[in-house]
DNA sequence: AATGAATGAGTCTTCATTCAT
DNA sequence: TATGAATGAAGACTCATTCAT
């Protein structure tokens, strides 16, 4: 069996794993349902991955590949300042959060893995299995590649002058990442019915992007008490 | 047995609750370990608690209850403009979320389930365990409260001349909110030492909260050509 | 529930064991069986028991107190001299092995164990289920019990003399603690019927025991040629 | 493919199980690991082997033809009288098991399986897998060569003068068969660091051997109460 | 002859939950 | 109220064996 035959398998898994955590989370789907859905034995299904873990951090790893494919296709746009890349960056992960709603999941739990991660005493209370997962180790070394594309995007921005020129890119791209981050985990409390103010999704989507292009293109100042301007900075 | 010793019975189950789940987790945490821990039998967690996920819920309760607290406790700051608040509010949640790592997550969770919830087909998929604990319909009424006040304080930002004048209350509080929920799950990859681009801690925060200010109060509007300027709005 | 009814139940899941690992072995026994056997649900044979391992450790820690039993009370018989004693010993080892067949078979593979034990670099190779098992702990203290009654038996039949009197106690009960330990070994090959020369079981014991007696006694001295005789010693 | 090229195969595949049975033991040594260490494939063990089972019987075989090899090489010593044979045939026999303790193991082994075959109804219980393997049937017909050969040595010691005239050589060699069986077993306890009384691993094997010699060879009588002396025989 | 991907029955073990006392 | 022994369904994982190629 060649090798092209086993990736063809492999992400068969992959696929059935995917659809299955997407619609019931890691805990609830079972390993013989990821056989079945892959149509595979069950041994088979750990013949390619070490096990569960294994296979969650092999998707994980895939939610960050797709990642990056989204940074990587936005930088490569051709004709655009840096400020429309990032709008454009932004849109693009909002779909992809909505496409692949697991993605975010797989995610957000691995970043809260590398903050255990990188706590020596936490670091113990990590599963085994993860630790060991060939995947995992394969994420510590990819994991930062979308932010590196993004800072670049935020440095051509500040060089094209579509930007205000006093930012620095490294803390202004990880501030626009965390509220990416944050976004998709906000669809559920604003989308919610019952509570007094509504806002429309489309509104939000909106209102969001317009207070990232503030951010980065900058504003008239307000007016206000000089006593109180700028009191922290 | 009066009404007082119940709730401190409660009270004592919440916390070996919270102390375990922040140290390793819920799957990782099994309900012996929390009636050793809380000084009970096994049978009287059960008397309180309808279920595992039902004392979770509770946990996940306290959290928004305490980060209401935060959000409160700040509002109520004497003779502080609206931009001092929002800073002392991002501060004094930072500070909320390194003392209680385990809320963060909690809340986090509560808000990919109200994603779930919303969405009519997927609301079957989630845990009716879930469903049916007294504790999450509570959370379902309160989780919103935060965000209320949080959006007073933008307003009042903006009445008082702090704040830009064009800011709206709502979409400007959700994307503040957006960044404190991301900034937490952002410290795993930042702390990440082998990564090419290393930022401080120290810097990090400060630079991130500068922004913010920068968002809200306005800057000088970065010199650009005309033709790329606003092409997006 | 009182340490009484703790204690039997413990018992009751032993003696299922027994039971099982006697008729079909440890590999072939099932847990469910075990549970079924002692009529309780599996979860409880769990509660008494960290795992498959430990009972059986916990089995054959039973298997070494009976047989310090059949010593103990051997030695305690009145108004025996010591190779009567030691003659008393044997049968009594051999009623022992023959009504608990199972035992000989777990007293053989701790033995086993204890030679990996005794070797740094294969002590690694021991299912780390065994050495974590309490009761393979308590088994390396006892397990030598039975042996420092067997040489108080020796020392007492020479002191008696009843035994030649230039036996080494130690060594000499360990030559005759190594056949009692072959003897049932030995049982399948001789009891085998298609193999040429056939003893009754009856001649085979009797001239064991007589062997041991011939051994421990002394006997007159074989005519040989002087050259011979005594070659090695 | 020739047959010599065919006894090749099957012999590699004998001495990588023998490798692995030996060092991890039959239950921990899987057909991957065998096939893996033999340079195969597993579909070509199973071609050689009909099974696990048969596998081991096929390395116990061995063990047994090794073990005859011994017998044999001893018995044609020239130049030696009938007990000095014996005490080199134990020697060689130490340094057997020494040499290839797994050998010892499923000899052992063997012989608790041939206990089972001979009684009709514990014959059942026996892996059918076992009863079905061509070498099981083959052991079952040379078992006992070594024996025969063991048995013939004492009939030249006794006829040589070397040995005591009464002694019965069936019974006899049985009984040393015994003594060189338990031989091996004993060496964890006595190993054993943490016991009160301890021997060196010299003194303990030249007197085991001593006590052969005395034993085969005979010695001036203790001398004891005519009361007390014979009493069982 | 030879390969190694594929199978799936089989088992140990876990643990939330219950309930007799 | 309070206990903790008892339950048993559930599930991850193993591995001897097979068979298409």
């Amino acid at each position: 069996m060649g090798v092209y035959e086993r990736q063809k398998k492999e992400k068969e898994i992959l696929e059935a794993a995917i659809r299955l955590f997407a619609s019931k989370g890691y805990q609830s789907t079972k390993m013989d349902e990821v056989a079945k859905s892959a149509k595979m034995s069950k041994g088979l299904i750990y013949f390619y991955y070490k096990n569960k873990e294994d296979l969650y951090m092999a998707v994980t790893k895939k939610a960050f590949e797709e990642l990056k494919d989204v940074f990587k296709d936005t930088q490569k746009t051709k004709g655009k300042s840096g400020i429309d890349l990032i709008k454009m960056l932004i849109e693009n992960f909002i779909r992809f959060t909505e496409n692949n709603r697991m993605y975010q999941e797989a995610i957000l739990n691995f970043m809260g893995l590398m903050a255990q991660y990188n706590d020596a005493e936490k670091r113990t209370h990590i599963d085994p299995l993860i630790l060991e997962s060939p995947n995992f180790t394969h994420l510590l070394e990819i994991h930062h590649d979308p932010a590196k594309i993004g800072i670049q995007i935020i440095s051509h921005g500040v060089r094209d002058g579509s930007m205000r020129p006093d930012l620095q890119p490294e803390i202004t791209f990880y501030t626009i990442w965390t509220m990416m981050i944050g976004y998709e985990r906000l669809r559920g409390p604003i989308e919610y019915e019952n509570k007094e103010i509504k806002i429309s999704t489309e509104n939000w989507q909106n209102g969001f992007i317009k207070l990232i292009n503030d951010l980065l293109v900058g504003t008239i100042q307000a007016q206000r008490p000089k006593a109180v301007q700028g009191s922290l900075f």
